[in-house]
DNA sequence: TGTTTAAATTATTATATGTCAATATTGACA
DNA sequence: TGTCAATATTGACATATAATAATTTAAACA
């Protein structure tokens, strides 16, 4: 078998196979999107998104993990979002209206991002008809995504959002420090440490 | 001042109209879009979605209100989101993927509506580059919306949520039966009448 | 226009979840 | 490898919001 090493990619490798699950560009399509990408190096706990500053970028994560995040006037945190290999975060709101943002974006682990522009973005939007394609299509999915999350979040109790959560994303919530879950499920870290107990409780 | 009857327009008209906010068209590209939509007069309480069937239509509001909620396993109902003029309405989950759907869409007043088959919406998206482009724009804003949605809701108290409702779509409030309106800021008639009456009181 | 049905209000009681504070555990990095 | 900071756990207590039920008000429609 070989090792990581000899099979790891180079990031924009990676994009542009992404980009195939989406569209079917050519090699010199396929370069003239990626090339219009910065890669990035992030370390654990460095700010991709603050707030008061214009979010620039939408960034595409070849490695790690990132979480976003508003802090209310009484300094409590809520997730909002994460993001592992192979989505995009941002403060979508800031960023597409090119306006301040209200939440940060912060790396969970040492991490490898492809980040572009806006104005890169709009220009690769225009430049081909199948770029826009791909961005339309990663809209509507994130679009259909938070439906399901508001859904969620309205319809069940803490406890179901757990388990629901952990159903569809237990790989994701190991690499999560438990207060992010908890404010991404909308609880305490202290009632999500509840929650868990409990259910080890039942087991035994 | 003209009358209502003789400024009147047509529901395509209307919507060739609000296309021109996003995306410059000629005339044959805005009559080669609008005429891939359907008008239909919906009457109040009737149904656009249903939950197990699939949502083959994405729904232009040309006239009236509708709001989409779904009901849980003990039969409570929450609302996820509303439309009124110039707004777009389905199951996004639904749509999107071609997959049942889970909640309901219903007429909020005797509307009228224009609405686009799943594979029309597909042709004219493939069509043309602008086309292409103005979806692209209605799903992020949708996206920024769904994620202020989010924040708001897991950041505020109940209300709070009231008050920030109150403050932007008051105007919408008006045209909604209270229940709907409680069960989209995710709490109970009961308390959004006691939150109200609150409020009268603390005036005098 | 009256009669039926749906919606909103009000009061009482119940509960899920939050707050606070103290302790234990884990991870960072010097 | 030890020390300090970050994170997680636990229990006692507080509270925002839900649930239930009964009454009033408003809307539907025949």
């Amino acid at each position: 078998m070989l090792s990581k090493q000899m099979i790891s990619m180079d990031a924009r490798e990676i994009l542009a196979q992404y980009l195939q699950n989406y569209v079917d560009l050519n090699e010199d399509e396929s370069n003239q999107f990626v090339s219009c990408f910065e890669e990035i190096k992030v370390k654990k706990r460095q700010f991709i998104v603050q707030p008061n500053f214009i979010a620039h970028h939408v960034h595409f994560i070849v490695k790690g993990a990132f979480r976003s995040y508003v802090v209310t006037d009484e300094g409590n945190d809520h997730t909002t979002s994460f993001a592992i290999e192979n989505w995009w975060i941002t403060d979508y709101n800031s960023f597409i209206y090119q306006q301040p943002a209200t939440s940060f974006v912060i790396a969970l682990e040492d991490s490898v991002i492809l980040r572009v522009h806006y104005e890169n973005q709009k220009e690769l939007k225009q430049a081909n008809h199948k770029f826009e394609t791909f961005f339309r299509i990663i809209a509507e999915r994130g679009l259909a995504f938070f439906q399901r999350r508001i859904t969620n979040n309205i319809t069940l109790s803490a406890e179901r959002r757990y388990d629901q959560f952990m159903s569809k994303y237990s790989h994701i919530a190991q690499r999560l420090p438990q207060y992010a879950l908890a404010s991404f499920l909308g609880m305490t870290p202290e009632f999500l440490s509840k929650i868990r107990n409990n259910k080890v409780q039942k087991k035994s």
